[in-house]
DNA sequence: ACTTAATTGACAATATATTGTCAAATGGGT
DNA sequence: ACCCATTTGACAATATATTGTCAATTAAGT
């Protein structure tokens, strides 16, 4: 049942354990790649994930909802849209509902850009996936998923 | 069988492109609710992390070895276990077959705020895996650390 | 012994991201 | 209209982590 290493954890809670500290090696290693793959388009992988965001919804958004959406904190975005927009990768246009938050658009470099980027994800990404099946990866995402929700909706009550 | 978002994805390519973005989403709030969780005893995620590393290795180890071991470069675990050893959490010791490479070692504080630290970990974890079952959670660690060994193995034919 | 390659800590520069604070702007309730 | 809470961008300080470079040290090969 439970092993001399974690005694105070249950089953789950060990391996839930294991695999924070997994997600956090993951999470280094996954930048370290990103960069490598994006960086002859003059992307990084932080800035690849904002033009995602950005290229990936409806309409426009201003800076704080772009960091909502991306589960970041607002000054974080708005320092590598900065630098975006300081590239001509975005571009601020007006906001109707709104005189300072302007909304975020991708200019053709920027949309040329990211397509370039995604273009090289996915080959990379199916190679990455190795003999891991669909369904294994979907139920790997579907549990961080729940990991994630538990932290960012019940945080106060759980974190002491 | 493939969907019109990812025209170039395999199906497993797809979703490991989903699970990415979650993972990064996880990391930040694991590093958040990590802090929160330790803030009271004087550390930090990156801190508990590092004293983890030593705290649950046989034999004391050099900051470099410590740092290959956590997959983090040498020098943020350098600048961390600095910061540890100038708060009393951490000593360094001689190392016989190095004379630069110090050895580092808990202190009793040290010792003292890991044990604190694991102490409140247990009931978090246990109560954040939630409806998850064990096995499922330790798939999911195994998806994540196939993952991670792909990206830290063959990172060089990978990235282009 | 000598040479060479790899490891290690130190130092610097930079990117990423957080928290905190402030004033401007918005929206809801009265 | 007015008040008040929330949102938003700007600014600052700090923590985390990377890359690059350097000299000291170690290890391995000759």
């Amino acid at each position: 049942m439970e092993q001399t290493r974690y005694p105070d954890h249950t089953d789950a809670g060990a391996e839930l354990t294991g695999l924070m500290l997994e997600i956090f090696r993951a999470n280094g290693a996954l930048l370290a790649a990103g960069d490598r793959l994006v960086a002859p388009l003059g992307l990084t992988s932080a800035r690849w994930q904002v033009l995602g965001s950005i290229a990936l919804t409806d309409h426009p958004l201003p800076v704080a909802h772009l960091a909502r959406v991306m589960g970041l904190s607002r000054q974080a975005v708005q320092r590598v849209v900065n630098d975006l927009e300081g590239e001509g990768f975005v571009r601020f246009e007006p906001n109707p509902h709104h005189k300072r938050a302007h909304l975020v658009v991708l200019t053709a470099k920027g949309q040329e850009a990211y397509d370039a980027a995604a273009a090289r994800e996915a080959p990379w990404a199916n190679a990455l996936a190795g003999d891991l099946s669909a369904e294994e990866i979907a139920a790997a995402r579907r549990v961080v998923t729940v990991l994630t929700r538990h932290l960012e909706t019940g945080a106060e009550s759980e974190g002491g």
